[in-house]
DNA sequence: CTGAAAGCGCTTACAG
DNA sequence: CTGAAAGCGCTTACAG
């Protein structure tokens, strides 16, 4: 591996002009830039990011926290997985790199600012997994910038990017309502988690706004998985007064309440209709199709980027992004009783 | 941020003595030691990563490449998901890092490569996005050490990881025989991917032990995923001789299977037995429960986090490792005929 | 068991 | 526009 003095020596110049090349470039004669530039692709001339970390202290690299482990399933979810390839696009379009933070079996509370100081970390990105344990919360407190998606955080240069999820949620209530129902239950996320949380309070909300009752009995929780959303749906079959729509604050569950809407011998849309939310690829694929509240998962990618960069570039912390939420309407609410 | 001079000052020693403290302990005096780890606690001091791999040429990191864009959608398998943190689990549990490559619309050959140096990667792992472009080739040949998932690859120090896909896909064949099925047809994965023509080869060494002909109109190619797998069985249904049952490659693809059928008003298993491959989550969910091949998820992250470690200890490539896949025999395959 | 010194490969005021 | 020098925070033979 050539260093910077190698090729300094080779183009009669110091070091100095070297890297000035390299990190200013218009401050240099034209002539020599260019020579250096010829020679360091002759020679195949790399800059070392561990000693230009070492002399600037910006490593160019941003932390992953995804707080997983086999107990906690949240990353199963394949919403995240859409979630981290646009990340990793829209960090690396502006030039950086993501560390996948790991904790290493070391259950410290700062576990993760230990992580980040070492490494020179520039910034952090956090997926919700809906633990919210203290070494996040030091995190968030430490003065990195942070960047949070779909929970509010709090700390001196922090933000958070999430959905519109209570207006998410309106819209699939309404488009039910539209459709002539009136019976219409939930399947809610986890409570604890903020969607789950948010996604409820738009059921709720344009419940009132429609002027429909609000029925307990009619608002079930589940776990964001299939499984979760199968279970809760046989416990609304179960009682005695059935709804004619359903919901459902989650697509995976959507899916799994479709199975146990077929199990029990009824169908969709025809005797119940069902709205998810998040449109994962399966949504446009499970027969009758299933309608959805989309989320934008390029969007979360691309202003989870922008915002910690921003920061990273000495900005304040930007105020949270709420990305728009979509109803895209299949066959499992239409067409109108 | 505290650096290894101002603990060497605090506890009256040099930033050497220090520095053996955390990297060879035991050379130091019992007493200075304690000394300098109960100070390092109360001053809150970290080791300075990037000046240690400046100093020392090992980063403990390692690179992911997980070759995707928009273009090339490798990443949206919930397989690939599952394996993603097992590796990462694997790997911080032996003190290594994951840093996730990217090209950051720098097309060049080796893109990679460099990324790799630059950041003084020590070692590399690839996920098999079914592309192998010339930039994968110059990573696998340039000495770093390396491990792909699921492709063999040729260079000095790389070697891989994989199921028994032959053996797994004679497993699936063989059971759909034991139940009494003898027209056998398969959805494949994509012939250039190594797992896809791995699955295919089974499933003729398997007919031809058993003495069935292979049939080129029973052999459907799909894509790996829910919408491949439904247009792959559409096609097996239109032909003028119906299947009894399927081998479809991925399990993925099965659901998509499993819904063309549903909608041809044919019933699971009645009308056609099911096989998928890698038991992915949904697997188990969808009625009537999909028989599957299960591939060893953790597996592959430990033995690609084992691999890549003894060879950046200095070990030669160890041998690949096809790690055992196992048949899981749900509904969709019994009872026998 | 310990310290002084040199070195890892860069960057960046400072002076010219 | 350019160079010499100091410094970033560590590690590691070497000498004692």
């Amino acid at each position: 591996m050539a260093t910077i003095r190698e090729l300094a020596r080779l183009c009669g110049v110091s070091p100095a002009t070297v890297s000035r090349v390299f990190n200013n470039p218009k401050v240099v004669n034209a002539k020599t830039r260019e020579q250096v530039l010829r020679t360091a692709r002759q020679i195949g001339y790399l800059p070392n990011e561990s000693a230009r970390t070492l002399a600037t202290k910006k490593s160019f690299m941003v932390g992953l926290v995804w707080d997983t482990d086999h107990r906690r399933p949240g990353w199963r979810h394949p919403f995240f997985q859409e979630i981290l390839i646009g990340l990793k696009t829209a960090l690396s379009g502006r030039g950086y790199h993501l560390l996948m933070l790991a904790t290493s079996g070391e259950p410290t509370e700062d576990a993760y600012v230990r992580a980040v100081r070492r490494h020179n970390l520039d910034g952090v990105v956090m997926i919700d997994s809906g633990t919210w344990d203290p070494s996040l919360r030091r995190l968030a407190e430490s003065g990195i910038p942070c960047v949070s998606l779909d929970r509010p955080v709090q700390g001196p240069r922090v933000t958070y990017v999430t959905s519109d999820n209570v207006g998410g949620a309106r819209l699939a209530v309404r488009h039910l309502h539209e459709q002539g129902r009136r019976a219409i239950a939930t399947i809610t996320g986890p409570a604890h988690t903020r969607p789950g949380a948010e996604r409820l309070q738009g059921y709720q909300d344009e419940l009132a706004r429609l002027g429909l009752p609000y029925r307990p009995e009619f608002v079930v929780e589940g776990d964001f998985y299939l499984s979760g959303g199968h279970a809760a749906m046989r416990r609304l079959l179960e009682a005695d007064d059935r709804p004619d729509a359903v919901f459902v604050a989650g697509d995976e569950m959507a899916v799994g309440a479709l199975v146990a809407i077929g199990e029990a011998g009824l169908k969709v849309p025809e005797d119940i209709a069902l709205v998810g939310f998040d449109d994962i690829e399966v949504a446009a694929l499970v027969p009758p199709g299933l309608t959805t509240v989309a989320q934008d998962k390029d969007g979360f990618g691309i202003a989870a980027a922008e915002a910690v960069v921003s920061m990273i570039n000495g900005a304040d912390a930007p105020p949270p992004r709420i990305l728009p939420a979509t109803l895209v309407v299949r066959g499992s609410s239409t067409p109108p009783l």
